[in-house]
DNA sequence: TGTACATCAGTGAACGCGCGTTCACTGATGTAC
DNA sequence: TGTACATCAGTGAACGCGCGTTCACTGATGTAC
């Protein structure tokens, strides 16, 4: 039965909330749009009324994770948000929750082979987090290039511990935890 | 037809160098097993005499890309090999040819999501690159650690310009070109 | 404000497809004598 | 060294399964008058 105009967004931002936690957990095609859909509250036929094919929805459910991801760095104002989200990045909980962790380093390598609308999301978002990372670090006359590299370092390190066994996780994420340079 | 022991060892040397460069290309879920038997130059019902199942492929062939892609820095003797294996990693062509590149950038992310065999290989893998790092490092007190958090920043860094478009991605592989610290 | 009808969000069965895996078969290789 | 037979690497058809996608249908919502 149709359901109000409301009720429909509602249930785009239900689609979209367990697309960008399942793709994040399980991969972009580990992760089924039966799966999501019952995760959202509803049976898999009515997907294709909110988006034309799951490309879109990665597309979409990328933009979504990276904005959710980046929003408590975005937003904060005191001068020691950096190093409080570099500290979250590296933490084991970071390692074990990827459903609501970095879009990077979750999903850069099946992005690399897909589509190039999930490329351009994840190239928005990326340069987002290092205009971020650059705006709050330490003030150098090569921020952007400081920048990066941080933001490579975190990336490859999370990377890493969730593929190998600890102790050699733990490891790595302690070898990353101290100021850059 | 029944072959010679010896040719069956070349039909299973086939088969993981055509699966070793096949998951590191397409990943460990896209390349299929038809794909790779077929690369090998055989029809995909005879992959079940040469191992198990596709986890076993996936085990095998992550040891033998490891081994291949280490070797180089593993045999050489000069003092400058690190940076050169550095700057090899860090080229465009490395970035385009995950088939025949760093095993860890080009697979983490499935394998933390795959089976303990799966991450066993990876484990052994990544200890011995950061041996590798490690031993030929400038020499600090900290070698091990220096060594770690070098070879994050390079995972990152191809994982990230693999997944975004020009000119980041190679704005991103330019920012790490330069020694480390 | 009420009425009549068109719209369309969501349902659930069905589709075609490629996947990993199994299996009966073939015939050259390996081995026991 | 030759012979007879067992072994088994490789073939290609077939399987069950889950996937993305399509579709006829339902009935509450939206809208024109």
């Amino acid at each position: 039965m149709r359901v109000s105009n409301e009720e429909k967004q509602r249930s785009r931002a239900r689609i979209l909330a367990a697309a960008s936690r399942a793709f994040r957990e399980h991969g972009l095609e580990g992760a089924s749009l039966s799966d999501i859909m019952r995760d959202a509250g509803m049976t898999h036929g009515g997907f294709y009324k909110h988006f034309a094919d799951k490309d879109a929805l990665v597309e979409a459910a990328l933009t979504e994770a990276f904005d959710g991801f980046v929003a408590p760095l975005a937003q904060a104002e005191d001068p020691g948000a950096l190093a409080a989200f570099r500290a979250r990045y590296l933490s084991r909980a970071h390692r074990d929750t990827p459903g609501r962790g970095c879009p990077i380093a979750a999903l850069a390598s099946e992005t690399a082979r897909g589509v190039s609308t999930a490329r351009a999301a994840m190239t928005a978002g990326t340069d987002a987090m290092i205009e971020q990372f650059s705006r709050r670090g330490t003030g150098a006359a090569d921020a952007r290039r400081t920048a990066i590299r941080d933001l490579a370092a975190l990336v490859g390190a999370i990377v890493i511990a969730r593929a190998v066994d600890d102790p050699l996780a733990e490891e790595v994420l302690a070898a990353l935890r101290v100021s850059p340079e």
